[in-house]
DNA sequence: TTGTATGCGTTATCAA
DNA sequence: TTGATAACGCATACAA
């Protein structure tokens, strides 16, 4: 049987209200009953009962507030699945989870909605666009209390509690290690990526080369092209990528734009004699997969990340301890048709 | 905020006990309160707190056992850690995990122990040997009230409350999805199975001529040998089999034995150009992959399915009520070298 | 058949 | 600076 609060207090000859105060560090203690009461404490080798805080975490009423540039990117649906989830869990334990989704990257539109959801909660979890703006924005809703948790993507210059999501190298090294598989090291790759600008599509970029150089020395990158992650963008582009280098038999798509690719690499290879890799299970890309286009995809675990995110705000305002690590990252999952 | 006993038993003009009684089918009540309390709770969408009643569960002390066939098979080892991690995160709910391994698959002896750990526990949870013997033991169990799950291999004939573990069809039409792709669809296989009595292993080798035979007409299977999960048999049957076989290029080893059948294949083609696929992360498959031998390795979430094992346990213990499927299954998991 | 009292471990509020 | 008490939601023993 574990040790509790009252078992304490009771061999420290204090109230249940002093053991508190100390081992919450509210202050208002005399030193020597705290210095008494950590000794016991320790001896004792007590731990917090998680069920008893989450009962009187329910007098508090928490809210988790969670601001995602989801809209319109299939991908994030089984991200907020995750969050959604984890929120119907927790509704039992005294949290509530609001969720608010925003469509794009506009820096300005994340500042005002950090900084409008910001105030009616105690955690914010958050997948920010890589900007001082931002940046500040959220040093800001720390600097007042709340903790604030990267999701998917990171940024630089803060004081966020951690980061939970994709590890971007470790993806382009998969992708890139199921390529050399699939083309047994002989291959003419043309990248197709969604812009240069953005950091964890570089990142997978050289997670890619890392191993082609390492393992595979007869695969050649042919050329790189951009999208900015749009179907039309990546159509065109890819279809003169492979006009201009017909030598191109293998595709490596870094971000979204699947579909546009695939159907410029249908055009000029109609029998699926292309091997394509690509990131994310989504409609689109799954669609391809089973059509036998891509031959497969690298996920990372979108539902676990979202799910996750929101159990570590809420173990940190529960238990007021912060996570083990200062960035959790996501296996990277290999799909085929089989396995979808 | 959601709906407390308190609420409903105020509601309706009774006392707490009564609500509980009605709620929880405790009998004893008349039947027109049954009745109103019943109506109240339903339009008032009544959802019992998890955090109340695991705090009152800890006054019950409730006990899960565990009887795993594990000793000497490392695939168990991240099993283990599974089912001990979520014993930790529960011991604060009310109920500890007592975990008893034992060595290979003697019936009696697994008969013995499910009796004897049976006698006082609340639940067990148990790789059964399909037997018979096992089964009317564990219907014993069951009719003392003794809720039983079975993990990683299922057992029939028995009313055991749900099945958590490998899809062994879906691993084996991954692990054929994965050699058609590897070998561009043209291959002479070998298959390399620990025994032909074990269900699961049938299972697999089932999935994997699923897939060939739909996708992969030109991947043939030239033979088929048996190891019985020891490595030094699986040495001698695959020399034996590569020597009989030499157009065997590609081997689909569906067991253990892994390192036995990397020996064999090394000897006979020592510069890693076999095909070979394999199951589950163990130290040697694990080497056996780093090394470029094996080419991937196909995993079935063992680290959550003995923590999902536990929770479905202790939900039922808890909450009283059964699970919302008959059969959980993992996912079929491809591992390279990059995304070990 | 029903109600009341008590306890699970933690936290918040008052009063001292 | 401390202690006493009530509350969170549920379960149970006992009294009525």
């Amino acid at each position: 049987m574990s040790v509790t609060i009252k078992q304490i207090s009771e061999l420290c000859g204090v109230s249940r209200g002093t053991v508190d105060r100390v081992l919450n560090n509210r202050g208002k203690v005399k030193p020597q009953t705290e210095q008494k009461v950590r000794e016991v404490a320790q001896k004792l080798g007590y731990k917090p009962n998680m069920a008893g805080k989450a009962l009187a975490a329910r007098k508090r009423d928490l809210v988790i507030g969670v601001v995602l540039a989801a809209r319109g990117n299939a991908f994030f649906d089984d991200v907020l699945e995750g969050i959604r989830g984890a929120g119907r869990e927790l509704s039992d334990y005294g949290v509530s989870v609001n969720v608010h989704t925003m469509k794009g990257y506009d820096v300005n539109q994340q500042c005002k909605l950090i900084r409008e959801i910001g105030r009616n909660v105690n955690a914010l979890i958050v997948n920010p666009i890589n900007d001082p703006k931002v940046a500040s924005e959220i040093n800001r809703l720390t600097e007042c209390g709340v903790c604030v948790i990267t999701l998917n993507t990171d940024i630089e210059g803060t004081q966020r509690l951690c980061y939970v999501g994709s590890d971007y190298i470790l993806g382009g090294e998969t992708a890139g290690g199921m390529l050399g598989l699939l083309t047994q090291g002989q291959a003419q790759v043309g990248i197709v990526t969604g812009s240069i600008k953005i950091l964890g599509h570089n990142q997978r970029i050289t997670g890619f080369r890392n191993i082609i150089r390492k393992k595979y020395p007869n695969i050649k990158v042919a050329d790189i092209q951009q999208t900015n992650d749009d179907d039309d963008q990546a159509f065109i582009k890819t279809e003169e990528m492979l006009r201009i280098h017909p030598e191109i038999d293998t595709i490596f798509i870094v971000a979204a734009g699947v579909m546009g690719v695939c159907r410029a690499a249908q055009k000029f290879h109609p029998n699926n004699d292309m091997t394509i890799v690509c990131f994310d299970k989504t409609p689109s890309s799954e669609q391809m997969l089973k059509a036998g286009i891509v031959k497969a995809i690298v996920c990372q675990q979108p539902f676990t990340q979202g799910n996750k995110a929101v159990h570590l705000a809420y173990d940190y305002l529960v238990s007021g301890k912060k996570p083990g690590q200062d960035s959790f990252f996501m296996k990277s999952e290999i799909k085929i048709e089989e396995n979808l």
